[in-house]
DNA sequence: GAACGAGATGTTATAATGTTTCAAATCTTG
DNA sequence: CAAGATTTGAAACATTATAACATCTCGTTC
């Protein structure tokens, strides 16, 4: 299984989060973008597990943390996260979830969970290139990519064909 | 050019109109569900153009019809249209598009012009069968898949390159 | 170091999208 | 026609997102 299938196993999580956030500095730094201590803190938040986090979620434990934010704090701090590629939207379930990609122009797809809620990203060629054969072929200029497939993730599969 | 891109061509829409609700009734009749009065509006509103609509979109037209629903209702009409493949909903835009493959199993593929808001529905095999194999590779077991690419289509594409 | 300006954040209000719940109406089937 | 199931009506509410404007912070310039 590839490096990349993580979420779906035990692993140091806590290595994830060290490593995003570590990674988000440089590529701020080399972009003489301002990484707060808020989009900081939103960006560690989202990172605390593979399953993406509503912006209301990400309110909620800021409050707990004492900040007593508002929604166009968080909702900033996302919209300058997402121009970073530091995270992404995942449009079908309205949340955000941190970029394994980070500074990577790239186009990718999202295997979502819907037992366990993770959430693994991929860059995956042959798709991107049949993509952009079919966009070619219409004469359409694309933009923006939104590839997610909802699903089972191998462990519940597993649990699922027990019942 | 295929026949498929004909939202963005001038073309006989009224057809498109005709030929749908022609099919609904049928897929409807084989699937002995009840296209009543609510739901066949819905889906001929959302027919009246390759612009998709949002829910509350239909309400305000549903109001000017003098029917006074409430969002329930039109959610509702949407669910019931979903689930007999009718119409799609279009997660990047939290809007509805009439299905173009109506009572066909598909796995289909969004073409969204940012800038007209039309969109062209299409299957894509070769997309559909690299995101199986993506999917395969990490043991995920795939149920919905969401593919839409936002960007320019070729008329818009067009006056935009003559700014 | 004071004044300025740009970017970032705070604050309030509101908009847009979607759901829950229960009651009433309608259709279907025996 | 009576019983049960499906559909619709209606009110309230929940969730997600944005607009508008005030304030703060920090680096730059004078």
């Amino acid at each position: 299984m590839s490096a990349n299938a993580l979420p779906y196993r035990p692993h140091n999580h806590s290595a994830c989060v060290h490593q995003a956030l570590s990674e988000a500095r440089t590529v701020c730094a080399s972009r003489q973008a301002r990484l707060t201590p808020i989009r900081e803190r939103v960006l560690e938040l989202i990172w605390q597990s593979h399953k993406p986090l509503g912006a209301y979620d990400l309110l909620a434990v800021l409050a707990e943390d004492g900040h007593n934010a508002a929604p166009p704090t968080v909702y900033r701090a996302l919209d300058f996260l997402q121009q970073n590629g530091l995270v992404h939207r995942i449009a079908s379930l309205n949340a955000f979830t941190g970029c394994t990609h980070a500074g990577e122009n790239h186009t990718c797809l999202f295997l979502i969970c819907r037992a366990c809620r993770n959430v693994l990203e991929l860059t995956a060629p042959d798709v991107t290139r049949a993509l952009s054969d079919v966009s070619a072929a219409e004469a359409f200029t694309p933009e923006e990519t939104t590839i997610e497939v909802a699903g089972l993730c191998p462990s519940c599969k597993e649990s699922d064909d027990h019942d």
